[in-house]
DNA sequence: ACATATAAAATTGCATACAATGAGATTGTG
DNA sequence: CACAATCTCATTGTATGCAATTTTATATGT
């Protein structure tokens, strides 16, 4: 039995779960002055970039299925940030629009990377290295 | 408004979550095997190590809150992997100890770290430099 | 045309996460 | 000693995540 591989410290995941959880817990100050969660947030992000988009590509972005995304989209609809309607030409779809309260909120979110950025402890250079190499991950999955 | 910066794929944040999220995932086969959770994998781990803890302290380690470990630990506890009892000497402790049942699955469990490092996709050396830019930004939480 | 397969969302069930609050025990200080 | 402050754990409420299943719609093969 590989004692010493068990140990928390000596693990790679561990860091990465507890630093992810961590670092998203720092958005929530700034992002309770514009009323989103953290996962609302990167899926406002998406529809910033993309205006209208359906749930399944939405996910595709995210790493998040319609288990995740509904609930949560139904709430940025109550919120007043979203619309959700059914594709007319493939009802099987649903489009999700910003609606102009939506849109507006795009002007304070974009305040927020550069806040994040200054609170962490890295270097410029070590933050692309950390990029790269969270990606060379992901893209693999 | 800086557009560019607020797109999901600069920041740095959401490769963090995202790739968390998915090497936490890949997990799940092997976990299911020995009947945890990730979360209640790595408070196992804590506990293969130091036998005895109180919950402050573990969540210390993993970074997580009564909230979270309290329902964990009951669930632990019903699976009988460990016990939770009050501590004599200072009631407001809860002294958490692994079974017999809790100590046999370090075993089973001890395989799982070598199975997750070989189907991720760097290298050994890319692995330190990950494992400390994350370590830089987590102590510093 | 029709039965079957496939696709996209929604739903269900379970287990986190975490902020805020509550309850009980202990400690520090006048 | 009294008692306020502090400490530890539990509870509550809200929002994820995700596997598995269901529902509805579309595509496909014969």
């Amino acid at each position: 039995m590989d004692n010493e591989r068990l140990k928390l410290k000596n693990q790679l995941c561990f860091p990465l779960y507890a630093c992810a959880k961590e670092v998203v817990r720092s958005y929530k100050p700034y992002l309770d002055e514009i009323g989103l969660t953290y996962t609302q947030y990167i899926a406002m992000m998406v529809l910033w970039e993309h205006e209208t988009i359906n749930v399944k590509t939405l996910g595709e972005y995210l790493y998040l299925d319609s288990g995740t995304l509904t609930p949560l989209l139904k709430r940025l609809e109550s919120a007043g940030f979203i619309e959700r309607n059914r594709d007319l030409n493939d009802e099987r779809n649903v489009i999700i629009k910003l609606t102009l309260k939506g849109e507006a909120l795009k002007q304070p979110a974009s305040m927020i990377p550069e806040k994040i950025q200054k609170c962490l402890p890295i270097t410029q250079n070590e933050a692309e290295i950390l990029y790269k190499l969270l990606y060379k991950i992901l893209d693999n999955k």
